[in-house]
DNA sequence: TAATATTAATGTGTGTTACACACTATTATA
DNA sequence: TATAATAGTGTGTAACACACATTAATATTA
């Protein structure tokens, strides 16, 4: 296993599981999934469009999301996503996991951030 | 499936990727494993055993550490861990990377961030 | 003191889960 | 007619949890 290997494995590692926080970050207001490839490629997260997809269904299957299609609209039908109340209340849930983890790892990756 | 399954499932996917970097950050000096449970456990991150020696097999395999086998102490047989020159700079990209996608990340939960 | 339980320390094997990657499919638009 | 927009499926991989095994030292109790 060559070094770009390596290190790509543990990125992927550590990118893993945030893809959710992004996601759901993005979901105050109906998103369909291109769009949040889009949204979040901008931002500065790149997430795979296969990746996305089953993770939408994924969420909706776990009653975090709701989904609704547009077909209205002259142009492809969308499926467009938001956050259900209970998809608000987990968020809000592994946003505190998220923060607290952060500044605990921080803490170690940094022992002299004081003053 | 359950909320607390829901959330439990979310937050392990949150801190998988993040053991390594933890695991890493300790080992300046050479630790060995049952050592390293307990000291990050005390820094509040909580590593199962059955996970951490795995890992420090694989990152050895990888180059990223040496062992070396304690038999001479006056206790059970200790093997002791420590990151190589390759381990060193692995480290360092892979804490950028955390530190960048923590910011993005971040600024995408948190926009109310400034002032 | 002897017997036993607990802690220290390392290890293996199996199942689950999410992600990447490759692919298909359809409709607008350039 | 090709490319972008939009959604989907299927397979492989890799890491983690969980359960279990093993040995040696120490603590507890008989």
């Amino acid at each position: 296993m060559e070094k770009d290997e390596i290190i790509s494995s543990i990125i992927l590692e550590l990118r893993r599981g945030t893809i959710i926080l992004s996601v759901l970050s993005q979901l105050d207001l109906p998103v369909y999934g291109y769009n949040l490839v889009t949204q979040l490629s901008e931002k500065g997260i790149s997430v795979e469009a296969n990746t996305l997809y089953p993770l939408l269904r994924r969420l909706e299957s776990q009653g975090i999301l709701i989904s609704q299609w547009d077909t209205e609209e002259s142009t492809k039908p969308r499926k467009y996503y938001q956050k259900t109340q209970f998809g608000e209340e987990i968020y809000n849930i592994i946003k505190k996991h998220w923060l607290d983890n952060v500044s605990i790892i921080n803490s170690l990756i940094e022992p002299e951030v004081s003053l």
